[in-house]
DNA sequence: GATGTTTGGTTGAACCGTCAACCAACACGG
DNA sequence: CCGTGTTGGTTGACGGTTCAACCAAACATC
């Protein structure tokens, strides 16, 4: 043990490293935890749930094929289905194949579902402005923003050198325009 | 619909506060996911796993009552019973009962166990390292800390209006001293 | 000492996410 | 037409999380 920590030579984190680390662990563990509840309590679904429908209801006709719709949420296209079997079930969603693909099928916004994301989304934003950016000075959410994307685009680096679902095909910067997931 | 978005008149989020949140939302799921894959690809091991581990090497002896470590890892009673269970499978930790109250329960870091956490730190502290803290300033350093710290207190005020599961008897601030979740 | 309440902890079912396997349909080379 | 590979998508099993129910020991009270 400690020969191999003595070669690896690990440079723990200092006071103010470790302090932040836990905090945003904390956070982030308390702060999701919240906002699921909140959507389930509140609008009977989960924030997944959410997710797929804004994709969905943002998307022009309100249908998109599910690999589509993978790449968009960032899923695997494995989540994505077994999610999609729930919310059918639901009837949320349904499924329509495709004719020009026969392999490939489309998922489509049904009315309860666009009724279910119109009714959510405006209490989600509240809980989003209440519990993170009411609080936050426009410098903090810029830091928020700099931060996030500057571990984002150090994981995209990484993804080169070992195996990862990276998108290959990339639209970097453009399509989805709300706030979700 | 546009009669309840009247009425409640959501304030949605302006273009710095999307983006921030999209990116937040963004850095998370895909450092939980990696810091997770890591862990289990190098260690045989899951990040739930590890921060158990973690928790019961720092305290003393070894061994903590199960409340107790739910309460530090702000878990569950019922989520720790049952990864406990599949801990106990693997021979990371055992169980032992307590002489003094015959209800209760000891959890005993195992000596693989012990190895397994010895092993793991170093490594995941360098993942941590290279995706978060290297590619931060201190001040983005301290701007994550207080952002997060912001988030966990209005968590807190809400606790009191609406049902949780706030631990009544604070230690705040006190206790654990590691990295870890 | 019977009775009720709280505390410490486990269990089982249901839901969610990941992984590996699989299947059907396209695509292409020969 | 036949193989071979790739793509779009589903399925099943398994680990993980939550919820509600449960149990036994402790405590309290009369």
């Amino acid at each position: 043990m400690s020969q191999d920590e003595a070669l690896a030579e690990p440079r723990w984190l200092d006071d103010r490293e470790q302090a932040a680390w836990r905090a945003y662990l904390d956070m982030n563990a308390r702060l999701n935890a919240r906002l699921n509840r909140e959507m389930q309590d509140e609008c009977g679904m989960s924030i997944a749930d959410f997710s797929v429908l804004v994709q969905l209801s943002e998307h022009e006709g309100a249908r998109m094929r599910v690999l589509e719709l993978a790449r968009a949420l960032r899923w695997e296209k494995s989540r994505l289905s077994h999610q999609l079997t729930r919310m059918g079930q639901r009837g949320l969603i349904e499924r329509s194949n495709c004719t020009e693909d026969r392999r490939g099928a489309f998922v489509v916004l049904t009315d309860p579902g666009r009724d279910a994301v119109e009714s959510a989304a405006p209490r989600h934003v509240e809980s989003v402005r209440r519990y993170l950016f009411d609080g936050l000075s426009t410098e903090q959410v810029d830091a928020l923003a700099s931060i996030s994307s500057g571990v984002i685009s150090r994981l995209d680096d990484a993804c080169g050198e070992q195996i990862d679902v990276c998108d290959t095909a990339g639209d970097p910067g453009a399509a989805p325009s709300d706030s979700c997931d």
